[in-house]
DNA sequence: ATAAGGATTCCATTGACTGGAAGGTCAAGG
DNA sequence: CCTTGACCTTCCAGTCAATGGAATCCTTAT
């Protein structure tokens, strides 16, 4: 399978399947024209990629779980904790954007809006600064 | 001022600082020793700077908000658009990293997490492979 | 023959900093 | 006067995870 019909079916961009063999996380075969020759398991391992990235997992996790993947001997308890882990840090970042949506939306709410130059939105902003 | 005290007095890292400097967000003035000095302005503007980026907007916005909170002659519905913009790109954050975050965690909770090899969230990653 | 569409490599850029090296300046202590 | 240490300077490189673009090569169809 030549990289557009991977990157079709994957859902990925070509660019991205390149940048990962670039840092060596799938390794597909070259054709005599020098095209890369993608095998089933590299499109399996595309696939899973895309799906943990799409979960929020590093780059580094990434290459972590596919080792773990591939080694069928691993303990399932080493892939929960790093799921685990990758699941506190999504939590820290909703509670941080949730604070962010709170603090702003009040202040959208405040402003009128209007033509006139006074506005509590840059108020607050420069109230830090007192 | 030094940068040393606006850095301590604003919270911002004095290599931030130096940053917004670079990029023209703000212009101290120099001392003949070369060392940055910055006035009270400067420190009201970089404080105003690291209230709005923790509030998610990006420098541009940070440029736009600056101009505006300058320009005493600026309507307040200017402000507000800007605000409201970014108010709807966090509610789209949010929105995705807690559709990571149901996934994840039913993953999670799927998976007994021991030293059998059997792991459902990798299995649920090869799923999408087919 | 030629044109379109896909593939290749390589280099640069993004955003918003951050790290580190090499060196200049300043105040205090001996 | 010398040194130590804290603070300041510039400049270059690196981060993360791609993405954009240029120049060139290969394949297929007309």
């Amino acid at each position: 399978m030549n990289i557009g019909d991977v990157a079709s079916r994957t859902g990925l961009p070509a660019k991205t399947i390149r940048y990962y063999e670039d840092i060596g996380l799938v390794k597909p075969l070259r054709s005599e024209n020098g095209y890369r020759r993608f095998r089933d398991s590299d499109l399996h391992k595309l696939s899973f990629l895309g799906r943990a990235r799409s979960l929020g997992f590093s780059i580094e996790d990434c290459r972590t779980l596919v080792a773990l993947y591939e080694d069928h001997s691993r303990a399932s308890a080493d892939v929960k904790r790093i799921a685990r882990q990758n699941l506190e840090k999504i939590e820290e970042k909703i509670a941080e954007l949730q604070t962010m949506h709170d603090t702003l939306s009040h202040l959208v709410s405040a402003c009128h809006g209007d033509d006139r130059p006074d506005c509590p939105i840059l108020s607050d902003l420069a109230k830090a600064a007192g």
